[in-house]
Formats: C-alpha cells, sequence, structure tokens
DNA sequence: GCCAACGTTGGC
DNA sequence: GCCAACGTTGGC
C-alpha cells in the first residue's frame, strides 16, 4: 500500500513538540471525535505525520513517523477509540505558521484550514512537501 | 428523525 | 475574552 501522510494537532501546553523530540516516542491517545479516530485507524507504520501545534504558536513544527499502528486506547472507558504511537523524525528549522499556510494558495484546501477543529487529518503528497519545503526556507 | 440547546475547539 | 464552526445530546 502507498504510503499516507498526516497532519496531527496538539497544544503545546499539554504536550510540546520539544518533550515529544525528549521523549522520543509518544502515545497519540485521548482523541474523541469519530472523524480524528478514523484516520487514526486508517495510519500505517512508516506513514509521516506533521506535527502542528495549535494556541500561541499555531504551527507545524516538525515531522513524525507512525511507529505503531491502530491499537485500542488505554485510555477510553468505552470500547471503539484508539491510539497509535509516533515518534520524532525531524524538526523543521523555520516551524511553519498556520498565517503562511493560510497564504499559500496551494494549501487552501487542506483540512487544517477549511476544518480548523479536526485534530487528525490526511495530507495529499503535494501539500506535505510544500508545508515541509516552507519550513526549510525562513 | 428532527432540531434546539449546549459544549468544545481553536483562531482571532 | 469573544465567537464561529461544529459535534453531541436529549426532548419530542
Amino acid at each position: 500500500m502507498k504510503t499516507q501522510l498526516w497532519l496531527v494537532k496538539q497544544e503545546p501546553e499539554s504536550y510540546a513538540w520539544e518533550a515529544f523530540v525528549r521523549d522520543g516516542r509518544a502515545t497519540w491517545d485521548g482523541v474523541r471525535n469519530y472523524q480524528a479516530r478514523n484516520h487514526l485507524k486508517a495510519m500505517a507504520r512508516g506513514d509521516r505525520v506533521l506535527f502542528y501545534a495549535t494556541g500561541d504558536s499555531k504551527s507545524v513544527m516538525g515531522i513524525a513517523a507512525v511507529a505503531r499502528a491502530a491499537f485500542p486506547d488505554p485510555t477510553a472507558e468505552e470500547p471503539g477509540w484508539v491510539a497509535v504511537e509516533l515518534r520524532p523524525l525531524e524538526p523543521l528549522p523555520h516551524p511553519v505558521t498556520l498565517a503562511r499556510i493560510k497564504a499559500d494558495p496551494s494549501l487552501r484546501q487542506t483540512a487544517l484550514v477549511r476544518h480548523s477543529r479536526l485534530s487528525v487529518m490526511p495530507l495529499a503528497e503535494a501539500e506535505f512537501a510544500r508545508i515541509v519545503e516552507l519550513g526549510r526556507e525562513p
């Protein structure tokens, strides 16, 4: 199967990119939205994932990879919710702000822009590549 | 099954 | 702090 590309959101106050890098691996649990859950379920080991920080930072911070595909969310009291494990791959030298993403014509269709409340979303190959490219240039 | 009320997310 | 955009809940 073709590798898929994703973006996950995280509040930096609860789990910052720096903490993720320090930990070297993280269980992505606690997702309680069906659409986001379905995206988690579709993740395969090795898929690339952009890490987006909400709140004050509102920026894509770096690239991660799926280390373990979906398994039952240990924090869920009801069955049916899943978690994945992610590991950080590399930071983006210049975190890509939401403003920059919104200003880029090739990124206007991303779920990040169009569905601002979704916390786990797929990205098209060109979208993923463009964000990474922006992250490498000031 | 509809829809009003309510709660949450997250940008501004 | 506000509010738009949604998702969820519960009464009917």
